[in-house]
DNA sequence: TGGAAACGAT
DNA sequence: GTAGTTCGTTTCCA
């Protein structure tokens, strides 16, 4: 997969550290070696000046692919070297490493040096120097046309897929440009393969639309032979309404023309809009997007506006499909390759009355939002599809803007009530909206807004809730599902996918859907679910990018390896229940005092702490042994708000935990200093979430960094494989985890906990009894039957597993799609 | 206000 | 191909 290699070594805060990359089980993914072609003659001298520091653990794995990555890095620093490079391979300590992704016979250009791309022929990954002159314009045009995969310091890694392709041609990229894009940026040409694979994914896009009119849905196209083949489809046929007026004959109509647009709040915002006329050509020039833009400026091609004139004459075809079929359709489309195309030309919509919305002239969109907004709006039509921003970078701006955009009536889902509410004060500060035409809908407040068009902020639980309703909520949904909406808001829409969420998509009637989310994740295969049921991926920002902006913190991030002590330790692997092996590493004295030892270090700074444990007992514990606020899901509201309230205004509070309710549902205040010390599992999504609640904070400003994120973890246990994977998304954001082996002064800390063999065996002690406890509970459980076949469901697959192995842990780290499976898996046969 | 039920993520 | 656990959320109802 990726190049993990991130930066220095280097010193961390006066302790000994060395980076998480060293020790990394990182797979060997098909990617690994693409970019490696030619320094397989690298000396051998090289391999040991990257040693791992002394008492690092690394595997053979970890060491290859930081071998591999510091070559790379080498060779293209240093292009006399490349030029030297002898275009035949020879013998030596590296050739092996390269095996099959072995590139040698490919021919660079002969000033491939000044060239920032990497193509591999085989799957279309493209690498990408960041370090060039020419990178911040490939990335520009490589975010449009290809998926991110990952983005460290120096190289960086995107995918060619059919998704990412649609997406290109939807915001107007022609394949042929795309081409000759990249072969300008690329080192080697265009392999025939790639050209081939582009060719035929966006030949087939934008051939079948999905449109909504009066509340019905129709596949259209302009070519009747595709509705044929689609009607022919064993899934598509069934589907089709029968007999109806508009589905059964051919609805001829010319097509929507292309139209210049400004988006509120870009550029010159509000005040061209009100110019009208007047400013056509400044809209026009506004109308131009950034995709054009940076297309234009590599290409001096751009305008493509002679294509609509063929569209006009065509007859468009179409037959209708009931709401409840259209997920099911959409997702056979794109399997068959056709993928429907969801646009609505709301400047054209005169069936439906326009809601008077504007943003405020105070909201100042900045580049990354109006850049992921023109992609949505790139030509004059709304589109749908996800924004993919991090914490704390306005994505709550977007959808607004996104909303007096179209000017029509709007629904925002979110996942909590809370969010809701700031959905709707959000929604009041940033843009002009009478407060009465925004209605919230959840179990406590059930009012609709006046007038035609307005705005309803609710809850995806809300409005799936299958169960008997309240009289109100049902009258609610009635209206609901009885109007055409213009634009539907899915906020967190990385939940979307799951069994009862998905319903939303198909029960609200959309012109056009947008989707947010800071973590387009989930840890089971669901999330590419999404492109059928929302839409392409338009826009991901690049942390690390916004960070060096300051748009968002700049965060250190580290990795506190917390010996076991023996007692421990020998009771940990005695324990033969999983579960309850848990409670001995999270509990662990060395992990104590470590949190101990930083919390005391960053209250001296004057930082605001949070501590994250997932476990509740933990949790607990930690928070009464030294004295601090805690909160979790039994907390009463009136504590937690008076809590949150001391941490943001009490110099005395400083410190607060929370348990996984600080993951999402908690409006938190400003915290420059992070502490984890027990998570769930390997959820790379908690991960990402937690550290943006640190993203906001800009105020301090130490050794460049704003805040700081540490993962405790206890050494040679579980925990280790789980904080490794719990990474990967962070890690591939560009984020390096240093590894902390030893606070520096922890020995002299004043009152550290658990110093004496006596206090650690009776902490041990009430650990113990605490599981017993545990045991106890189930024992007198009536379901005694299921717990027994549950263990020997595991004891059967541990012994599976363990044959597998080999095979296993080559998946484990990185191509990050092993599901939860693959890593219990992987646990078993570790330990 | 509190409990029950259902659901989500792992 | 599937269940496993725990803690969180949401809803509605008494």
């Amino acid at each position: 997969m990726p190049p993990k290699r991130k930066g220095a070594i280097a010193g961390f805060a006066g302790s000994s550290a060395a980076t998480a990359s060293s020790k990394r089980t990182k797979p060997a993914a098909p990617v690994d070696d693409d970019s490696s072609d030619d320094y397989s003659t690298d000396s051998a001298s090289e391999i040991e000046d990257l040693a791992p520091p002394e008492g690092a653990v690394r595997t053979k794995k970890a060491l290859d692919k930081a071998t591999v990555n510091a070559v790379v890095n080498r060779f293209t620093l240093d292009s006399p070297a490349v030029t030297a490079a002898p275009a035949v391979r020879t013998r030596d300590s590296v050739s092996h490493l390269f095996n099959k992704h072995d590139f040698a016979y490919l021919h660079m250009k002969p000033d491939h040096a000044s060239r920032p791309l990497w193509i591999n022929p085989e799957n279309g990954i493209i690498v990408l120097e960041s370090f060039s002159p020419l990178a911040a314009k490939a990335q520009d045009f490589l975010t449009t046309i290809a998926e991110p995969m990952s983005r460290p310091t120096f190289l960086h890694e995107y995918k060619l897929t059919p998704h990412s392709l649609y997406a290109a041609v939807s915001v107007g990229l022609d394949p042929r440009d795309i081409i000759s894009v990249i072969d300008r940026f690329s080192k080697i040409p265009v392999p025939e393969k790639i050209i081939q694979f582009i060719t035929n994914c966006t030949g087939s896009y934008g051939k079948v639309k999905l449109v909504l009119k009066d509340n019905r849905y129709f596949v259209e196209s302009n070519d009747p032979a595709m509705l044929q083949r689609l009607l022919q489809d064993p899934i598509i046929g069934p589907a089709r309404i029968q007999g109806g007026d508009a589905g059964s004959g051919v609805i001829k109509e010319s097509a929507p023309k292309m139209g210049a647009l400004v988006i509120p709040g870009t550029k010159n915002a509000a005040g061209t809009a009100q110019l009208g006329g007047a400013a056509a050509a400044a809209e026009k020039k506004a109308a131009a997007t950034a995709a054009e833009d940076v297309f234009a400026s590599v290409t001096g091609l751009g305008d493509n506006d002679q294509d609509d004139e063929d569209e006009d004459e065509d007859a468009v075809h179409s037959f209708e499909i009931p709401s409840g079929e259209v997920e099911k359709v959409q997702k056979q489309c794109l399997d068959l390759g056709y993928p429907v195309l969801e646009e609505y030309d709301f400047r054209n919509d005169r069936k439906n009355s326009n809601l008077d919305i504007d943003l405020k002239p105070q909201a100042q969109i900045r580049s990354y939002q109006e850049k992921s907004l023109s992609k949505m709006f790139g030509n004059g039509r709304a589109k749908s599809g996800i924004i993919v921003l991090p914490c704390g970078a306005g994505k709550t701006l977007v959808g607004i803007t996104a909303a007096c955009t179209i000017k029509k009536s709007v629904v925002v889902l979110a996942t909590s009530s809370m969010s809701v509410v700031q959905w709707r004060q959000e929604f009041i500060k940033w843009s002009n909206i009478n407060p009465e035409q925004i209605a919230i809908f959840t179990s406590d407040n059930k009012d609709k807004f006046r007038g035609d068009a307005g705005i309803i902020v609710s809850t995806y639980s809300m409005v799936t809730n299958g169960r008997n309703r309240s009289h109100d909520s049902k009258k609610m949904m009635d209206f609901l599902q009885s109007r055409e909406w213009g634009l539907l808001i899915l906020d967190e829409v990385h939940v979307v996918p799951a069994s009862i969420f998905r319903q939303v998509v198909t029960s609200i009637a959309t012109h056009s859907k947008l989707g947010l989310t800071a973590t387009l994740l989930r840890e089971d295969d669901k999330i590419t679910d999404l492109n059928f049921l929302i839409g392409p991926k338009l826009y991901e920002a690049n942390w690390m990018e916004l960070a060096d902006q300051g748009h968002i913190a700049k965060v250190q991030c580290a990795e506190v390896w917390c010996p076991m002590t023996p007692e421990f330790y020998s009771e940990y692997l005695r324990e033969p229940d999983q579960r309850k092996k848990v409670l001995h590493y999270i509990m662990n004295p060395r992990k104590f005092q470590a949190a101990q030892f930083l919390i005391d270090y960053h209250e001296k700074r004057g930082d605001k702490i949070i501590v994250f444990s997932d476990n509740v007992y933990a949790l607990k514990a930690y928070a009464l042994k030294l004295q601090k606020a805690f909160i979790y899901g039994e907390t009463p509201q009136s504590e937690r708000l008076k809590i949150l309230e001391n941490f943001q205004l009490n110099d005395k509070v400083n410190t607060i935990f929370l348990s996984k309710i600080g993951d999402t549902s908690l409006d938190l205040p400003e915290a420059t200093c992070l502490i984890q010390i027990s998570s769930h599992y390997g959820s790379r999504r908690q991960e990402a979430q937690r550290l943006g609640r640190i993203l906001r904070a800009k105020r301090r400003n130490d050794e460049g960094f704003n805040a700081f994120f540490y993962s405790l973890v206890s050494k040679d246990t579980q925990e280790m494989f789980y904080s490794s994977k719990r990474q990967a998304f962070l890690v591939d954001q560009g984020y390096a985890f240093k590894v902390i082996t030893h606070l520096s002064g922890i020995e002299n800390l004043p009152g550290l906990a658990y110093s004496t063999l006596a206090e650690r065996k009776e902490l041990l002690a009430e650990v113990m009894l605490q599981n017993s406890d545990a045991g106890a509970e189930e024992g007198d459980d009536f379901d005694g039957a299921k717990n027994l076949s549950y263990n020997a469901n595991m004891k059967k697959r541990g012994a599976k597993y363990k044959r597998s192995m080999g095979r296993l842990a080559g998946v484990s780290g990185g191509d990050g799609m092993a599901g939860p499976l693959v890593w219990r898996m992987l646990l078993d046969a570790r330990v």
